[in-house]
DNA sequence: TCTCTAATGTGGGCATTGTATACATCCGCA
DNA sequence: TGCGGATGTATACAATGCCCACATTAGAGA
């Protein structure tokens, strides 16, 4: 996996700052964010504790690598989601991807949105603006201009709000195609009205 | 403040276990979450480092409270937005309500949408619910019958995202009558059409 | 009024964590 | 060949969550 001259693995790692981030990422996903200590990562990446702050400054910057990683990934999700939809169509599986991606990886979702970690990161900063760049970009071709900024802004609200009250377990969502009928309806119903969505389909694709 | 034969505060103290909540409130508001440790709860309660632990189990326990706290303080602003306003235009207000609470408590409320604290603790998700039920209660009524599902869900995710949004500094906030006055121009242009909004009816209740 | 008991608060202690400092080791370049 | 900077290690410290044994007190029953 790493090509950055792994040949023993002795006193020097190779690529200490990526193996700390997949090992950071790795122990998110099994558990929640407390089971995110440096100390577990340097164990993980089967380095001392003290090692990972060669490559990162401190816990929060480690924690906001990880978010700037998850934005990356959200955007490609959203981009691809978008790419196989006809144009007028695109919102509804943009918003599926968005929460699915939020219900593939819940606490890396939070850590995105609710850890104040990437508030004084740019990466992050950078990284979120991006990934909301590809949701305007892609939506706002087809909204009427007089109220441009207000539905795209309504369209984004919408679906992180669904993606946070899903993720909660306020909506259920036991089953992923009811889920995704669940959302191609909200957003059928929320959307329809202002020239964008798909008319009055509402069977699953 | 307190009512419960407050005397002396010698050995016992009175009623911790409400201190112990307001003494974690205080500290919440006055940082995030890393500020609110068990041991600066019972700092500032003036008590021994211990003694919470005879009120709450463990620290989720004091979180779950604390966002109980929060559900019912969010419940109330918004049933008193609710009322101030004509029943077709109810929804504005509210949304402004909720996302105004986000503003002035954003770890707060973070901690009751964020946190898994809540997720064992029964007492907390009630409360939920219950806040959620005045939002779909008060609105619920001048929605559509057939897509009275869809439209809550969808009216709720829109809020709840606004304030997520606002919250993480996505959307400009500085000026409170501005964030009010986005906040209706987006909530009109994304439930104008389905029968709330600030629409075509004018009688009075 | 006196005593016993359970509730409540204290004190000490342990493992874990984030982080600072000093030291060891290694790679690349002169 | 030797040296300097980059990288990893060792040691240390304060803070935290939580467990345990003990002290204190309030209040019910005699």
């Amino acid at each position: 996996m790493c090509a950055v001259s792994t040949s023993k693995l002795g006193y020097h790692h190779g690529d200490l700052r990526a193996a700390c981030l997949t090992a950071a990422l790795e122990l998110l996903a099994e558990g929640d964010e407390s089971t995110v200590s440096l100390r577990a990562v340097a164990r993980r990446a089967g380095v001392s504790p003290n090692a990972p702050y060669r490559h990162y400054p401190d816990k929060d910057a480690l924690l906001a690598a990880m978010a700037t990683r998850g934005f990356h990934d959200l955007r490609d999700a959203l981009i691809q989601a978008g790419t196989h939809a006809a144009e007028e169509d695109r919102f509804v599986p943009m918003a599926q991807a968005y929460v699915g991606f939020g219900i593939s990886n819940p606490a890396l979702f939070g850590l995105m949105f609710g850890h104040p970690c990437g508030r004084d990161h740019p990466e992050t900063s950078a990284a979120a603006a991006e990934t909301m760049a590809v949701l305007a970009e892609r939506v706002g071709t087809a909204v009427p201009a007089d109220r441009h900024d207000a539905f795209l802004t309504g369209a984004w609200a919408l679906v992180h709000g669904l993606a946070a009250l899903v993720m909660d377990g306020k909506l259920a969502a036991d089953d992923r195609p009811a889920l995704d009928a669940m959302i191609r309806s909200v957003v059928q119903t929320m959307l329809g009205q202002v020239g964008l969505g798909s008319g009055a389909r509402d069977d699953a694709p």
